[in-house]
DNA sequence: ACGTAACCGCGTACAACGTACCCAGTGGAG
DNA sequence: CTCCACTGGGTACGTTGTACGCGGTTACGT
């Protein structure tokens, strides 16, 4: 069997029985990446990039990762892996759940280029595989798995929606180079022209109301973290759903 | 003021007042790099390849748009303008939001690529924001503005979760270059390996229900939208939520 | 003990990408 | 008629992922 026959990384063995001590590992290289990517975006996290952040040679990596998309997966796996669900569950689903939602949001807040990896879906790392066992943990005693799938599928959704929204301009910010005072500054115009042509009265609410001081972007998510929270109480048979106050 | 002060294509004016007559147009090069994207993936939708499909040369596009992060934007603000929400507020909120995810979901199978660019949020161009004022109508009589945007991300972050996770497997097949059969069979040592190890048990309750005949994706994705509609509905006040059944 | 096969790090090289720059041709404004 | 702002597009540059091959190193079979 190849290296090419593996179709996933977490099935070939990191280090061979022969031949000389390898002077870098995957963790190495994926910390690497990740460290590269959180301060630069992750278009900066390059083969060469990251060869040179540890010292070695560009072809060098390939001696520990097949492709760069793969280097990917092992970067999000690891991102994964910052999700503390130990203790989980607890016999609080709800409080569970708050906990995993926060975590999330926390982490894609520190690594916001994470939702510029498209979810290959089936790459169950170890780390996204322990998340899993966790998290579906709480809700399996009392709903069915199928069930189970639609409701953590509906708390992922709303966290990674909702964080997107919070990235998108930051990420746009720090991929057109400007200042964020000067950002504003350019997009006023346009934003200007729309409200005074008089043909968007709800995008002109929402710019009004955007210059209003508002919840916390904490406090939003938040709110809307029970609501959909409230909506999963819900789905559950009464016995297990608790005292919704 | 020069061209590289727009900061958005949308103040850019298509047509300049001198000179030759265009030979194509922002529509022209925008759908067929759609095309392109629709066929081979959005990485395939290169400069080169979309002058190639209209007959023109590399560097013309140039003319047209001023980058290609900016074509993509242009193609996404394009695909927008496929959700048809004509008619639309009607007066029964609970429908309108039902045709609207419907017409969202249908436009993300149609073109998944539309999940890998990164919504830099603010490009509102005009079918983004004619989208708006027909969504955020529907419940702007009932509810604040900031109250609107919370349920309609909500809503958004709903259908675009689960496109996603129905998108994902079918595109790294589409990525992988193979065929669905040998996928699966190059997947399923991993797979096995994780659920004869006997420490995923919730994974494997997984991996054994999915073997099992389902509901259909749309009665899914219906079903859940129920649900979120179920949770839109209790925030609405109790007057304008209308019969709850 | 010693060849040999498997592995290491990595330099070179190549194809493909986005796009800066330049040029010759074109057609409306003065 | 004269400009010159515009057109299409060829050439070229820097950067990317990565195939290939080299010389050195290590563990195993004999």
């Amino acid at each position: 069997m190849t290296d090419a026959e593996y179709v996933n990384i977490w099935m070939r063995p990191e280090r061979p029985a022969r031949g000389p001590k390898p002077l870098y590992s995957r963790a190495q290289i994926t910390e690497a990446a990740v460290r590269i990517a959180d301060a630069e975006g992750l278009e900066a996290a390059t083969m060469r990039r990251i060869a040179a952040e540890i010292g070695a040679g560009a072809m060098s990596l390939y001696r520990y990762v097949p492709s760069r998309d793969n280097l990917v997966e092992l970067m999000a796996d690891r991102l994964m892996g910052e999700i503390d669900l130990t203790g989980v569950p607890s016999g609080d689903w709800r409080a569970d759940l708050t906990r995993y939602a926060d975590e999330l949001r926390a982490m894609w807040l520190r690594h916001p280029w994470i939702g510029g990896v498209q979810r290959s879906l089936p790459s169950f790392g170890p780390n996204q595989l322990l998340l899993i066992e966790r998290l579906m943990g709480v809700l399996d005693p009392v709903v069915s798995i199928d069930e189970n799938l639609g409701l953590v599928a509906m708390l992922n959704s709303y966290v990674e929606g909702t964080v997107r929204e919070e990235i998108s301009s930051a990420e746009e910010v720090r991929r057109s180079g400007l200042s964020e005072s000067e950002w504003m500054a350019r997009s006023y115009p346009y934003v200007d022209r729309l409200v005074k042509s008089g043909e968007y009265p709800i995008f002109t609410k929402i710019v009004m109301e955007a210059r209003q001081p508002h919840l916390s972007r904490d406090d939003q998510f938040r709110y809307g973290l029970q609501r959909v929270l409230d909506c999963i109480a819900a789905a559950l048979p009464s016995t297990a759903a608790g005292p919704q106050d």
